[in-house]
DNA sequence: CAGTGAGCGAGCTTCCGCTTGACTT
């Protein structure tokens, strides 16, 4: 018997494991099922009989009870069913009873070795009787090595998980009905709401304390061609000078009969790499980015692609790749762009996956499943093959296409930054225009960077260094400095993340709490 | 005697993280 922890892997383990035995890789015959997430919990509530037990205290404590945890005795944590478990416990049970070895295969993280732990438990599983496999991906050779080479349960795994747990239950359910007693019933605190909540809180502090200030800098209108509209500089510096509304006036007077002389050009390639596959986090920050998509709604819909096929696991932490997938890649890459556009880099230009230092890598990253010719089926035929929403099919092109660019060159800009030097009775004031035209689209091709980054670019005229400029309008331009924006659902998602708060499962459950029950 | 209303007491809310599907709006 194989355990895993989601039923949707079930059907194709199940056919990897058949092929091994039909060629006698194997000697088993394998059944495999799932325990659909975790079995067994801690108690939402304590029974009002254990309620009872607890409020007369034979030592005299003052009675201070937790919900499932033992706090005169270790903190020994107590375990229930899940609601609405029984049958499927029940099933697995029976299923385990008949089996000659149960192989424990669910997720190789610190939630899945605990889930592995409690099957034990409930299973009543003897060491002799159950093994404990792992596997990142589902490919039959992982899971023949998998099969072929089991590990010992990670009993400080299970430990770290059931600290954890009853950590968050402490916490949570210490602070949560001082909330109720002095602000208003039914109000929540934890260890990751609570610094979520904080993350909004102190941004909205910056923005109340934030002084917006009024500043001016100068614009040129030069040239009769073109009109670069070059920034003034600081005096000496490159940075750009900020001026007081009068000096700004003055400087202008000043300046509309100055003579502008180009006095360096000069120019740049920069290369922008390529982006990491998606994960969980940066799925979330993107879709809600580019398609005006909910987090919560992100992952309902990558739920369903899921559920057909169509992408791999969409709870993830991790951005690699298994070796089929970068296969199909390189068959996509070439066929759609042609064969000098798949960048495999050399082992020192490669970009190497940087996952956050929280990841526990259990999965792969989100990318389009592999079909069974083994390569990813194209955004265009995906309508004929399932019929998806309008925003489904808009997800997955938008995973494709990542995945693709992913293993395509980076995009070469070519950089111009001009020094122009304005001189009017020894007074001389310096601007800086710049520009940026695309030399090589790189991975571009395959997926458009934001709107946001295509701004930057701008056309630039051919310019000399010595050349003589017609001075045109000189303006001054007044500004406002801005406070740091609010979160939105994007940007909150990615700080918690860079904080190590919450988990792929969880983060658009921490924006619904924080909304629902009208924190923010 | 039926209906009304005051007063009282009991029970509930809450944490985080792993999974679906069975429910209702």
């Amino acid at each position: 018997l194989v355990i895993v922890e989601s039923p949707s892997k079930c059907q194709t383990i199940a056919k990897i494991l058949a092929t091994y035995v039909k060629d006698n890789s194997l000697a088993y015959d394998f059944q495999v099922s799932s325990s659909m997430g975790h079995i067994r919990n801690l108690p939402k509530s304590d029974t009002s009989k254990k309620k009872k037990e607890n409020q007369i205290k034979p030592n005299g404590k003052f009675p201070y009870t937790i919900a499932g945890i033992d706090l005169e005795n270790g903190y020994q944590p107590e375990y229930v069913l899940l609601p609405g478990k029984g049958p499927l416990v029940k099933e697995l049970q029976h299923l385990a009873a008949n089996a000659e070895l149960v192989l424990l295969a669910t997720d190789p993280d610190r939630e899945g070795e605990a889930i592995a732990w409690h099957l034990t438990q409930v299973l009543d599983l003897a060491p002799s009787r159950y093994q404990r496999v792992t596997f990142t991906e589902i490919t039959p050779s992982r899971i023949l090595e998998a099969v072929k080479s089991p590990v010992e349960l990670n009993t400080n795994l299970v430990h770290a998980q059931e600290t954890r747990r009853v950590l968050d239950r402490l916490a949570g359910y210490t602070v949560s009905p001082v909330l109720w007693k002095k602000i208003a019933p039914g109000l929540s605190a934890g260890r990751v709401q609570s610094v979520g909540m904080a993350m909004v809180v102190q941004r909205e502090r910056e923005r109340l304390c934030f002084e917006t200030t009024p500043y001016w800098n100068i614009k040129a209108v030069l040239g009769k061609d073109f009109s670069p509209q070059g920034q003034i500089l600081r005096p000496g510096s490159s940075h750009k000078r900020h001026l007081l509304e009068g000096d700004a006036n003055e400087l202008v007077k000043v300046l509309s009969d100055a003579e502008f002389t180009v006095i360096q050009v000069k120019s740049t390639t920069r290369k922008q790499q390529p982006p990491q596959p998606f994960k969980t986090s940066t799925l979330q920050q993107e879709a809600n980015r580019r398609l005006g998509m909910a987090v919560q709604q992100t992952m309902r819909v990558a739920q369903q692609l899921y559920e057909e096929g169509l992408i791999s696991y969409m709870r993830t932490d991790s951005t690699h790749l298994s070796d089929d997938a970068e296969c199909a890649i390189g068959v996509s890459v070439r066929g759609q762009f042609g064969p000098d556009r798949l960048w495999v880099g050399s082992s020192k230009t490669k970009r190497k996956p940087k996952d956050s230092k929280f990841a526990q890598e259990a999965h792969e990253a989100i990318r389009p499943a592999l079909q069974p010719d083994g390569i990813f089926l194209e955004p265009r035929y995906l309508l004929q093959k399932v019929a998806l929403s309008d925003q489904a099919e808009r997800l997955y092109t938008m995973i494709y296409q990542r995945t693709l660019a992913c293993r395509m060159p980076p995009i070469a800009t070519n950089q111009t930054s001009v020094l122009i030097a304005g001189v009017q009775e020894g007074t001389t004031a310096h601007f800086r225009v710049s520009g940026s035209v695309v030399i090589d689209p790189g991975y571009t091709l395959a997926y458009c960077r934001d709107a946001e980054e295509e701004n930057d670019e701008a056309y630039l005229p051919a310019l000399r260094e010595g050349q003589i400029l017609n001075a045109g309008e000189i303006l001054a331009v007044a500004h406002e400095t801005q406070p740091p924006p609010r979160y939105n659902e994007a940007s909150f998602v990615k700080e918690l993340e860079s904080l190590g708060v919450g988990r792929p499962s969880t983060y658009s459950g921490i924006v619904q709490i924080l909304r629902d029950r009208a924190y923010v």
